[in-house]
DNA sequence: ATTTATTTTTAGACTTATCTAAATTATTTT
DNA sequence: AAAATAATTTAGATAAGTCTAAAAATAAAT
């Protein structure tokens, strides 16, 4: 099945968001994360349906098929992969990678993604801690431990962040907090549930909304 | 200036066919090198024309603006480097790796073809010999001795082909004549020109065809 | 349980890039 | 130089993806 850029993107709009949302996907929220119109959506995922990549019944939202979820996975794995590129190979920062991955995921090709992930060494994880599907589509998501739950005196390693907002990746940046670092809790606040954290630049002060956001392993 | 895919890809017809053949560029001739009808060339050179990327007047066939010339030859480089990225990094053969660039030469950036030279360590030629235009689009367009003319006895080295078809790449392939190579001209055959040549692999015997569509430097 | 508000869908229009068929211009041939 | 052939352009249509505005359906509020 050939697939336009617009149809992948859909399909990988939808998969984020029925992950995000458990239940079916309503044309609004589709039309944000896609930035276009409502109307525009409905047309597209009658098309989507018309070809069995959705289920769809007026009024009523979206789910993936299983077809459509298999080619949202492959989107998803390209996406990571030429991330993992971007950041490795080319010198990118974790924050400058993401609009790139997005046109580099439609490169259309049977082989050219498996040579990348061999060339890449087969990575298991995206430059924000995601996790890549393998050729099957198998994905191992992380245990959910954030830095907030961190105990105090303890230390932990980042392992992924949850949000990829560019703001979000800039701070950190800022920060020089990055994917395998050592971060000790040495204090919480119980006030704001701020907390003192050692990094390799120092002591720092990191906000309750910044540590929910950074997925850990505890060691 | 913003332009689409097939904007450029229109460009970039029509700056190899206009080095092929130095005058004007004939509207079928586009057609033919871009698969498409007459008619299409006909509107889409009209609105390359509005944006000044190419000289046009009515049934005289098309040149290139300064522009139009900048834009195309950036494409070239483009193509040529992640042909090179292609076969150096990604193990893929000669023959491979035009259709795989024709499509990456197409993403938009600012700074990822660069960043992409300085990891392959600024090559000079693509897998084909052709030569990459450096940043600010200027070429070195190799000596145009071939292997045809290279005297009896005398040895010489493979740096780039003329017939860039994946049946020459392919017959390339198989007589395991790659760039680099050293190729010793045993004798020729007045008859029909063909010529015994010693490669890494032995002596084969090559017709005219192709020695003539092999450039090489001699030694 | 109506009314109100929100969401979703339809209808019709626009743009890009293509096509076919017909008309026009240029080039060859005799 | 006129007739025949070939190349080019125009006109009108089509498909993909989008839009606005209006209609229909669902959800929320009183």
């Amino acid at each position: 099945m050939m697939l336009s850029q617009t149809e992948e993107n859909y399909l990988k709009a939808i998969y984020s968001l029925a992950y995000a949302n458990s239940n079916n996907v309503s044309t609004t929220l589709i039309s944000e994360a896609i930035k276009t119109k409502a109307s525009s959506v409905t047309d597209m995922i009658q098309k989507l349906a018309e070809k069995d990549l959705v289920h769809y019944k007026k009024y009523q939202g979206v789910s993936l098929t299983e077809i459509g979820q298999k080619i949202a996975v492959e989107i998803v794995r390209k996406h990571r992969l030429w991330e993992v590129f971007l950041l490795n190979k080319l010198d990118y920062n974790w924050d400058e990678v993401h609009e790139l991955a997005e046109q580099l995921e439609h490169i259309k090709s049977e082989t050219l993604i498996d040579k990348l992930e061999a060339f890449l060494e087969f990575p298991t994880h995206d430059p924000h801690g995601d996790p890549i599907p393998d050729k099957e589509g198998n994905i191992k998501h992380h245990n959910d431990t954030m830095l907030s739950s961190v105990e105090t005196g303890k230390s932990c390693i980042v392992i992924g962040i949850k949000d990829s907002s560019d703001p979000f990746l800039k701070f950190l940046d800022k920060l020089q907090i990055q994917l395998g670092n050592t971060l000790k809790v040495i204090s919480k606040e119980p006030f704001d549930n701020s907390m003192l954290v050692e990094t390799t630049i120092g002591s720092i002060s990191i906000s309750n909304q910044i540590s929910k956001n950074i997925f850990v392993k505890n060691l």
